[in-house]
DNA sequence: GTTGTTGGCCAACACTTGTTGACAACAGTA
DNA sequence: TACTGTTGTCAACAAGTGTTGGCCAACAAC
């Protein structure tokens, strides 16, 4: 809370403004929400409780339910620079990356969750993957032409683990320690990103 | 609609009632909403209306809207017998089993949509992987400690591929043809069905 | 001080949801 | 004929939804 008037006299900072605690607030709750229960089921009454404020803030701050998801699931994939790595060991870093950015950020979840049944998350979701996924599987991928089929290849393989995994929570793929899901899968990613057909 | 009065003197058939007709509609009627929106956002009257009856009497025959879901979604995978085919042919010919079954059948489309955020779906979800991929595993993997685990893995595999391609409409994924699918996926299925890891 | 603005809560709106019960048309049977 | 059970229609309920506007206290600027 120190130095309240800072510096933003340019650029695309915004002036502080005393609900900003609230605005974060809300947007965590709803993160959570989106994430536990998918577009549909997260409740503005829910999101609100959870953040101890009147739903009425939350229409205030973000307009309406749509602009609240599209500013809770803002996300970036943080996908890993492998120009250092091995070609032989892309999968298993593509893999292990991924675990990590599954388990250290719900808006992951909250944007499965909610692209099965919303199409503005589905959206979203093929938005993440072109933008990001895909860039990636062009630099690497042996002949350019098929980058894209290879990024969707990936998703299908990591998308579904995490489905999976995190969602359906089929036992096997729940128990799978970190290593051996590195060891399973990294193969499958490998050969997508890197083999010939 | 011939022979209406057909034997039913024993074994587990029922008496054929005039309803039969409408009984069939709304099943159809719902696994197609089921398919399309998801559990919560299938309503009852949308069902109703799509089978030209009152809502009411979805009620009456399915007595509330979880156990309309219990009804729709029965279902089989007909997993295919792997017996004649040579082990280096199971990986693609259980591909191209689970590509005609999602495209025959919107049983499991509607499971998928509704697995991810109501809990009885997800559920069945798990009972039909644990009880007929689970089995398929046991017989042909090569240890049989490491059956549920490559279950599992098949599954990350196969849902994935159908949550990229039916229901969140990957671009890549959904122009890939049934032979290219087969000829990417199937090594896949094969490592995890038979190879040591 | 007295303004104007912001942040928050409360009550309500209009609508949709699953679900229920009453009632009329019909079938089969005695 | 009258009686009984089935099929279908209609209207309504209670609960929950996203969303809106009014009200008041706390703050900022003068």
């Amino acid at each position: 809370m120190a130095g309240v008037n800072a510096c933003w006299h340019d650029g695309d900072m915004t002036a502080p403004r005393r609900s900003d605690a609230t605005r974060a607030a809300i947007l965590t709750a709803a993160r959570e929400r989106f994430a536990a229960d998918g577009f549909e089921r997260a409740t503005i009454r829910a999101i609100a409780a959870d953040a101890s404020i009147d739903p009425s803030l939350v229409m205030r701050y973000y307009g309406n339910k749509e602009k609240l998801f599209a500013a809770a699931a803002e996300f970036d994939l943080r996908l890993p620079d492998l120009d250092g790595v091995p070609p032989e060991g892309w999968g298993a870093a593509m893999v292990a990356h991924f675990l990590d950015r599954w388990a250290g950020d719900e808006k992951l979840l909250a944007l499965l969750r909610s692209g099965v049944t919303h199409e503005a998350a589905a959206e979203r979701m093929r938005e993440i993957f072109a933008a990001q996924v895909g860039p990636l599987a062009a630099r690497l991928a042996p002949d350019p032409a098929s980058a894209a089929t290879r990024a969707g290849l990936i998703a299908t393989q990591i998308l579904g683990f995490a489905l999976c995994r995190f969602v359906l929570r089929l036992p096997p793929v729940v128990d799978l320690d970190r290593d051996a899901a590195i060891a399973w899968l990294g193969p499958t990613v490998q050969r997508y990103l890197h083999d010939s057909v």
